[in-house]
RNA sequence: GAAUCUAUAGCUCAGUUGGUUAGAGCGCUACAUUGACAUUGUAGAGGUCAGAAGUUCGAAUCUUCUUAGAUUCACCA
């Protein structure tokens, strides 16, 4: 017999549980092979952790994520499958290099890059990210994560860098990786491109202007952004509409803005143009406008070159192509100006308050200016030839797009995303994709692997090297810009999986083929995010993997809600509502903190987070340590591998029974990722049923060996929503040689499962059960207290055969209930007449207290009509219901019979409550 | 402008392919409590399932519309 302390507290076992896990190498699938836990030939489940930015700290987003990945993780090692959960940390590029020069500059450092230098800078970053890089470990560490850190990665290490430049160049190769003037995302602030995904649109006021370029130009157009018309170089009408004849003419525009400032306007005709809008032509602006660019790319297609001026610098000020009077001026200044000089000129036709959404950069914060720059692409459209591929629908060979392979494999569902109604969104996303700008002007992440000499270009895993076989070559110089961080992420499902071992000059073919890992966990099973980087990520990750693989990087995405207040308003600092994990894993444990992410959650649906939701958990992890001592009390020697006993009493069968069912359904319900079903069934089965009354009825009589194999199981199905509770509670009863961690997950007996007949048998103690609880109604209704050892009489109404059961069990009712002499006799219906009676349970027993005169019989009156109200509308309802043909006739029978059979209940207790009234 | 999601008890949510007299937890009310647990137990009050129309023998569940809220994408001349 063993005996736990009173409560559990978590502290004092969480930390010391996680280091016996580490030591114990369990994490590892190689470890738990070779120590015989797992079969060798077992199936695979593997997945990777979305790497948290290095200079990240744990939010509740990332603890839903860590929370929802570690129970499957672990469910699927109890499983016995070979599991592995990669764990990694992302550099992060642009955040973490903003982050450290803002750190620089407060220390008294204005300008740090030119101060520093490229390789002290980076120096200084790398250092940065390495001391952060701990402290977001150790809290993934502290939620409880079976990740198996032996084989972290880092997407900037030596291995991932190794694997970027060589899909690089296949990709240059292919011709998929181009080099482009175009116009692009601008952030002054961050002087660096951003690519389309990375705006957010923000609505702020704005003004539009209707004007003329001046007195003699026939169109009206309308703008935001008069300063721009500074670098014009075409108007857009609709092809069809009412401007037609004026397509193709070209004008000779002087005094634009400023004396002396020509600009050559030509007509065009193109489809965009919407009459309806603003005076139904635009001014095009093909270099500080996607839109507009595009119409001069088509333009120049057609062979009809209209010409780019740049009128904005990389600085955000205008240039000097904006002519003398705007060069060096701020876009602001410049508008006003520009303004000012059409009142003056009576050009301005009228100006319209308006409300518009500019895009900003996600990092920088800034409104982002379009400007055209040679930058590297990724093309999205272009046709290539997949040499292997494993993809359904797609054969070896096979010339595709990057956009189609991406189609392909969720439109075939090699791929399934959950939930379901997020592959609308995935695919209106890429069917709207432009190329992917992928060169960033910032130093920390991943160099272009490219050297330029002159006019040459050098692209590949090395730099070029001179004929002498020395270094770099004379004369060459790397693209100094890196990749954008996301085309590194794209590759994380198998670029952690490659062998650390790096051979130079190693195809990436033979690198995948030594690599173990990627043999034996690719394609991995799940990937678990955020709705949130749908396009960031998953995306890219299913282009990158599909690209170079030729097959998918995963076959489930699951997708989390986002981590909202009580409220339903997002967490943010300036709202101060952020509730922050380690508070609470602090105030109520890890388990309770990490249940609070998974109960009452559904994929996809943003979730509400209160305090209050951490506390009920938390005392729901102290209710299943309490369950445990006291089961733990009434066994004398535990055993890990006890058998399930043939069970004898009513009690033990039904316990059996739900029990069994129980482990049917949690099974079933986490393979279909229904995590929050599955540990909200549990949770009300060991509350409820095995707590509340299966252990009370069992003080009366309890199975040793029963309680053992409960309690087993019980701990076992708990495990991965409540880690470290149930670890701690396991090793108190076996020691700390037995891990819980990877203990067999329980098996359903398909036996009984299978068997209608023996099931029903097994769950008749329910009628001891409603006997029960009638009883202990009525006491509280007639407010006799609950302690108080009335006696009764248990009637049983001959109509059904329960006598054996009833007997049985009196011991176990009287104890329960509290009661003292308990009298069964079996009547018929007609001994009630004109007798004061309780409801029926189940229509089969009624109950005669010995009150003594205690009733009170207004109350009970009111009572009774009370609840004929209730039933009577019922009664009536059902009636008209079978009556009716159309229901008779249509409806399957075992309905219409289970339906008959609820009338005839109810009208029995009906009856029996008239009779009771008109006693009174 | 387009798409998607949400609307069920005071609050947070369940409600499986249409067959419920619509459930749970928290909160509230009353009572109980000396060895598993006050981080507890028992009982109770509380809902015309946002609104309207339709399909059906039957709708919280399916369809359409309306209202309110949220998110995403696009446009922004």
């Amino acid at each position: 017999m063993k005996e736990l302390p009173k409560a559990y507290e978590p502290k004092k076992h969480e930390d010391k549980i996680y280091k016996k896990w580490e030591d114990s190498g369990f994490f590892n699938p190689d470890v738990c092979i070779e120590k015989g836990i797992t079969d060798k030939d077992a199936e695979a489940f593997s997945m990777v952790l979305p790497p948290p930015n290095v200079t990240g700290t744990l939010h509740m987003g990332h603890a839903a994520m860590l929370a929802i990945e570690d129970t499957m993780v672990r469910y699927h090692r109890m499983k016995g499958e070979r599991t592995l959960w990669v764990p990694g940390t992302d550099h992060a590029a642009i955040a973490t290099e903003a982050k450290v020069e803002g750190i620089l500059i407060k220390e008294g450092m204005p300008k740090p890059k030119e101060e520093l230098g490229r390789e002290a800078f980076l120096d200084r970053v790398n250092q940065f990210a390495q001391e952060s890089h701990d402290t977001i470990v150790n809290q993934a560490k502290k939620m409880g994560t079976s990740l198996d850190w032996s084989r972290e990665a880092y997407t900037l290490d030596n291995v991932r860098n190794k694997v970027v430049k060589q899909v690089f160049k296949r990709m240059y190769d292919d011709g998929l990786i181009y080099r482009g003037y175009r116009v692009i995302n601008w952030s002054v602030k961050g002087q660096s491109t951003c690519s389309d995904d990375e705006l957010v649109h923000v609505e702020r006021p704005a003004k539009m202007y209707y004007f003329k370029y001046n007195k003699d130009f026939p169109i009206t157009i309308a703008t935001t952004r008069p300063e721009t018309k500074l670098g014009d170089t075409a108007v857009a009408v609709h092809p069809e509409g009412k401007y037609k004849k004026y397509i193709g003419q070209e004008f000779e525009v002087e005094n634009v803005g400023q004396n002396g400032h020509v600009l050559k306007i030509k007509i065009i005709g193109d489809d965009h143009v919407d009459e309806e809008l603003g005076t139904g032509a635009l001014g095009v602006t093909p270099a500080h406008s996607m839109v507009d660019f595009e119409m001069y790319q088509k333009q120049k297609a057609l062979d009809n070159d209209i010409g780019m001026i740049q009128v904005i610098g990389e600085d955000g000020n205008m240039t000097a192509s904006a002519g003398s009077e705007y060069a060096g001026k701020t876009v602001k200044e410049a508008r006003e100006k520009f303004v000012e000089y059409l009142k003056e000129q009576d050009l301005l036709e009228r100006e319209e308050d308006i409300v518009q959404s500019a895009g900003t950069s996600e990092r920088f914060k800034d409104v982002v200016e379009p400007l055209p720059k040679t930058q590297w692409f990724v093309n999205v459209n272009k046709k290539f030839v997949l040499e292997k591929s494993q993809i359904d629908g797609i054969a070896d060979g096979a010339e595709v797009t990057l956009k189609e392979l991406m189609q392909t494999v969720v439109r075939n569902k090699q791929i399934n995303i959950l939930p379901e109604r997020f592959d609308k969104t995935y695919f209106s996303w890429i069917d709207n994709l432009r190329d992917w700008c992928i060169s960033r002007q910032i130093w920390f992440g991943h160099r272009i692997p490219v050297w330029y000499k002159g006019e040459e270009i050098h692209c590949g895993v090395d730099a070029p090297l001179q004929s002498g076989g020395q270094a770099e070559g004379e004369g060459w110089t790397q693209d100094p810009d890196t990749l954008d961080t996301w085309f590194s992420s794209g590759m994380w499902t198998f670029s952690t999986l490659l062998n650390k071992e790096i051979k130079k000059g190693e195809s990436l073919q033979d690198w995948l083929a030594r690599s173990e890992d990627f043999q034996n966990f690719h394609p991995t099973q799940v990937l678990e995010t955020g709705y949130d980087i749908i396009f960031f990520w998953v995306a890219r990750m299913i282009l990158m993997t599909t690209y170079t693989l030729g097959t998918i990087p995963f076959e489930t995405v699951y997708f989390h809600g986002l981590v909202r207040d009580e409220k339903g308003r997002k967490m943010s600092k300036s709202l101060g509502n952020i509730i922050n994990p380690l508070d609470m894993i602090e105030k109520y444990g890890t388990d309770a903190t990490r249940l609070s992410l998974i109960i009452g959650t559904s994929p996809g649906q943003d979730m509400k987070l209160s305090e209050e939701k951490v506390e009920g958990l938390r005392n729901f992890a102290n209710k299943l340590w309490n369950i445990s001592r006291f089961m733990l009390m009434n066994i004398d020697d535990v055993r890990v591998d006890v058998e399930l006993p043939e069970p004898i009493t009513d009690k033990d069968k039904f316990l059996v029974q739900w029990l069994n069912h129980i482990v049917f359904d949690i099974g079933k319900l986490i393979d279909e990722f229904k995590l929050s079903a599955a540990s909200d069934i549990l949770k009300n089965f060991t509350w409820s049923v095995l707590a509340d009354d299966y252990l009370e009825y069992s003080k009366v009589e309890k199975n040793q060996q029963l309680f053992n194999y409960i309690l087993n199981t019980i701990l076992k199905l708990w495990h991965p929503f409540m880690p470290f509770v149930t670890e701690a509670i396991w090793q108190e009863m076996y020691g700390d040689e037995s891990f819980l961690l990877v203990q067999k997950w329980p098996k359903v007996d398909l036996e009984l499962k299978g068997n209608e007949k023996k099931i029903n048998e097994y769950r008749s103690f329910w009628i001891i059960d409603a006997l029960y609880k009638h009883i202990n109604m009525q006491k509280s209704f007639y407010k006799v207290s609950s302690v108080k050892r009335i006696d009764i009489i248990v009637y049983l109404l001959d109509i059904k055969n329960i006598e054996d059961i009833v007997k049985r069990n009196i011991e176990i009712i009287r104890s329960r209930a509290k009661l003292g002499e308990i009298n069964i006799e079996i009547v018929n219906y007609d001994k009630f007449k004109n007798k004061l009676i309780g409801p029926s349970v189940a229509g089969s027993i009624i109950v005669e207290f010995d009150l003594s005169g205690a009733i009170d019989k207004d109350a009970e009156k009111s009572r009774i009509e009370k609840e004929i109200d209730h039933i009577k509308p019922y009664v009536l309802a059902q009636t008209k219901k079978l009556s009716n043909a159309g229901f008779v006739d249509n409806a399957p029978v075992a309905v219409v019979d289970a339906e008959k059979k609820k009338l005839a209940e109810a009208v029995e207790k009906l009856e029996a409550l008239e009779k009771q009234l008109g006693s009174l």
